[in-house]
DNA sequence: TCGAGAATAGAACGATGTTCGAAATCCGGC
DNA sequence: GCCGGATTTCGAACATCGTTCTATTCTCGA
């Protein structure tokens, strides 16, 4: 057939854009498809706008998948609550470890920090994509400093050196952004039909599979790592960062 | 002006490549100009050869990704030595936390867990792309799985219950995938002109020029960032998570 | 010598990020 | 009410990349 005779759409405004709108769907597309599945084409066709449109607003993908971050991590920061104390909208396992200790400062400074360590992995286990890309958009976004500066005044509080702080505080964003990032991959080819722990077995299969003996304790956690749980798994290695930080605290 | 008469250059055999050296070429390349840097048709044309010959011997590029980091891995697990506890190539600061304990078992088991995530983050550490690729690599490599098994025996051998194993041992991974993940990101645009500290003194300045106030922690900080060491910094954490894991041996 | 399999080479395809200019819309001043 | 500049939209066009496909060349044993 002959292309129309006339174009009655010629390029012009059909919808309105704003910032917050596209950040919101990339989210969104991001949440769905993984980070893989994010196109700008794809994007703006979901907000019924064309591409250039979106270019208007972003200065590109990685900006876009930037503000992404710094949003989501800003939920975080507000799930965790206010550095007060009062109680978040995240889960909260009791810690399992025994701290050795009745201090009333030392025992508020770990609960701050076990709050916020769990609010942000509480978000980046909800949106798997966030973990990875997250490790560039802590220190470029203002949340990101947010985050560390929550993380590093009960530090200070339990009278660690300065030295001592900074590593203390890195190494809790370092284990955060670590197994969120390892959770995130390992989940990465679900697929949602499946039971999760059935599908988890076809993984240990297929690794058990290809390198056979020698492999004793990786056998012997193989059950373990079936049926385990995301979150309790994260705190469970979070009280052993928060309980040497104690001991250190102690120590000094 | 027209084709030439003859293509006296036809398609046909010109070099011959294997898998190791594509493989060792990409490493290179990575190391050179990172995880974006690195295009089928460059490496093509590094190895002096045809696209599509890099195709016949290698899957893709993930495939090939893939293959590039349980190379490195398996050079982590070769300079981490023996697991008897022969000495290795790789940095060992000494713990500077007070384990408060001289059991030998015990501080044999603390020593295989050092030395394996030292020679593991070292590795990390000196290809900043591996960090991140390599979160997707652990679970399909093969040598993946030995450096779990590695980190697995000595907890083991601390006398923990096979879920305080099995989550010690994801949270080391976590943490050393995760500091060293961050630590990447952090030195991404680095400039191989300027040194090091006067980089860092650039970063922290554009963050605290944004967002000024409250922010004092972060800033009490600043000094401890711009004069940091990748490897004391790591080292430090990493005492952390093995007290915890000491404390939670003994108390058991 | 020759023929089948191994290996190489590069054109071609589809998808993607980005740029660019033209068109439509909005809005404040007259 | 209308006009003109700033704002915003739109999609074509370009360059690049991963991947596929086929023709060609090389190797080597019968």
């Amino acid at each position: 057939m002959p292309p129309r005779p006339r174009s009655d759409r010629r390029p012009g405004r059909r919808v309105t854009l704003s910032r917050e709108q596209i950040v919101e769907t990339a989210i969104a597309v991001l949440d769905r498809d993984g980070i893989g599945g994010l196109t700008l084409r794809g994007l703006a066709a979901e907000l019924g706008g064309g591409l250039g449109s979106v270019y208007w607003h972003v200065d590109g993908k990685a900006e876009l998948i930037e503000l992404a971050c710094d949003e989501l991590i800003g939920r975080a920061l507000e799930a965790a609550g206010p550095p007060g104390g009062a109680a978040a909208d995240v889960p909260s396992p009791p810690m399992e470890v025994d701290l050795e200790t009745s201090d009333p400062v030392v025992l508020d400074a770990v609960d701050r920090l076990r709050r916020m360590a769990m609010a942000l992995f509480w978000q980046l286990d909800r949106h798997p994509w966030l973990a990875v890309q997250s490790q560039a958009a802590f220190a470029g976004g203002s949340n990101g400093l947010l985050v560390w500066e929550r993380l590093g005044r009960p530090l200070a509080d339990l009278g660690l050196t300065p030295r001592q702080q900074f590593h203390g505080s890195t190494a809790l964003m370092g284990y955060v952004l670590g197994v969120a990032s390892v959770m995130a991959e390992q989940g990465a080819g679900a697929d949602r039909e499946r039971s999760q722990e059935e599908q988890l077995e076809d993984v240990v299969e297929g690794w058990l599979a290809d390198a056979p003996e020698e492999l004793t304790w990786v056998r012997s956690v193989a059950d373990e790592f079936v049926h385990h749980d995301d979150v309790a798994q994260f705190s469970a290695g979070l009280d052993l960062l928060l309980l040497g930080l104690v001991r250190q605290a102690l120590a000094g």
